[in-house]
DNA sequence: TAAAAAAATTGATTTTTGTCAATCAGAGCC
DNA sequence: GGCTCTGATTGACAAAAATCAATTTTTTTA
């Protein structure tokens, strides 16, 4: 299938994103070295360890970023939505990237190449500035989540899952707050660093004690404030 | 006691960190602003949740960052060395500090505050980009940490450790290779987020294999050539 | 629609790690 | 030198989580 013909200029998600503030003439820049592209779900869109030639953006669709371990364990750094960036961390430290991107649905990605970033971060002392920022923020999350990993149970992370997924994905819905994110069982796992049969479980408890109820392929939360105590945040 | 009279021009420290490339006048600015302490081992320099108002730079001696959870557990996310600069994700986030920071020994730390160093970072293009890469690094570092200690066994973590602890303070020894650091049992435990009685059998074990020795306070690496091999670094 | 494939679930078991308690060893102090 | 205190060590046990296997459910494909 062709990819649709974008413009950055009218690109609706781009004001999500980096390129939010750049100036129309640096963005001319941006649009005309860019190639779109569709990929299909469960697609890989880079992968760890492979040279970094570029930077993507997402138009819509999702995509997980994960590092896997010799034996084959993943833990997702992230679910990029719409406006995200990804591969920056290896044009930043010039090193390939560090973790694989795949499509967890099917998504329109664009691709700009380095050559056509790195002009935009040192003319820009706003940019740098917010660059600085944000991945600042992003470290302290990090560390927090290293932390987290480290010293919290399965049980106190997959809540604490279910109340970040919230912040970002929930609706509000007759019987609680809805998660419109349709992840696997495996994923979540893989996001809270643990395996699948055990956040099963998890999870199965968590119904059980009707702090949450399947919909459609979705996650009702049935009582987040329970869940915030689960996860330790309360008491 | 008295801490001892500094100044930035002649720190044979500064050409470790972030100020070795700064102009002379601006160098006075931070000279002039800057404070500077003496804080004994296990003198806390900053508590995580406290509002952040500069910069420290350490002198001499070394400092753990840790993050603590409710229940009192700890991960030690670094240790800084002199040239090493401490609290600045707190100042580029505008956050409080999101961790703490501990002396391990008799340091000489100086403060600079924050006021002084916010120019620093937008009058200088190059401190930016330089800072950009750094952070994207450390990033990338905790996010294989928080991998490792998702996926990887306690004695994988703590061979790897060592071998990490052996480019930073190794030092060539008739034996093997000495690293040259005091750590407790209980911080190399916090280091890889483990319980303290488990670094220590891990360590037991490492010692019945004649792969580590004690030596001083310190640990000997009789074979870092095995310890990889423990990691999962080789096969 | 039926078959095949993938994902989810549950059970049984093993492995790993944490916790609690007791003892031991070394450093600093009087 | 003996004493005290902290940190290190070890043992016994409990808890958490991973692994392996089997079954069920759901989704995709032919």
């Amino acid at each position: 299938m062709e990819p649709p013909k974008l413009d950055c200029k009218i690109c609706p998600v781009r004001y999500l994103g980096a390129f939010q503030s750049l100036e129309p003439n640096l963005l001319d820049l941006v649009n005309d070295s860019r190639r779109t592209k569709l990929y299909r779900k469960g697609q890989i869109v880079f992968y760890e360890g492979d040279p970094a030639f570029g930077l993507y953006c997402i138009n819509s669709g999702k995509v997980k970023v994960y590092k896997t371990t010799a034996e084959g364990k993943r833990l997702i750094l992230r679910i990029a939505n719409p406006g995200d960036q990804l591969g920056y961390l290896a044009l930043f430290s010039d090193q390939p990237y560090s973790a694989t991107g795949e499509a967890i649905e099917d998504s329109i990605i664009c691709f700009v190449d380095r050559r056509c970033i790195y002009p935009l971060i040192s003319k820009n002392r706003d940019s740098g500035l917010t660059i600085i920022q944000n991945l600042a923020k992003e470290l302290i999350v990090a560390q927090e989540r290293a932390t987290d990993i480290a010293h919290r149970s399965v049980r106190e992370r997959m809540a604490g899952l279910l109340l970040l997924l919230k912040e970002r994905y929930g609706q509000e819905d007759e019987e609680g707050i809805l998660l419109d994110v349709t992840l696997s069982r495996g994923e979540l796992a893989e996001l809270i660093g643990t395996a699948n049969e055990t956040a099963v479980r998890v999870l199965s408890d968590f119904r059980q004690e009707n702090l949450i109820k399947d919909k459609n392929r979705m996650i009702l939360l049935l009582s987040p404030l329970k869940l915030s105590k689960v996860a330790g945040f309360l008491d």
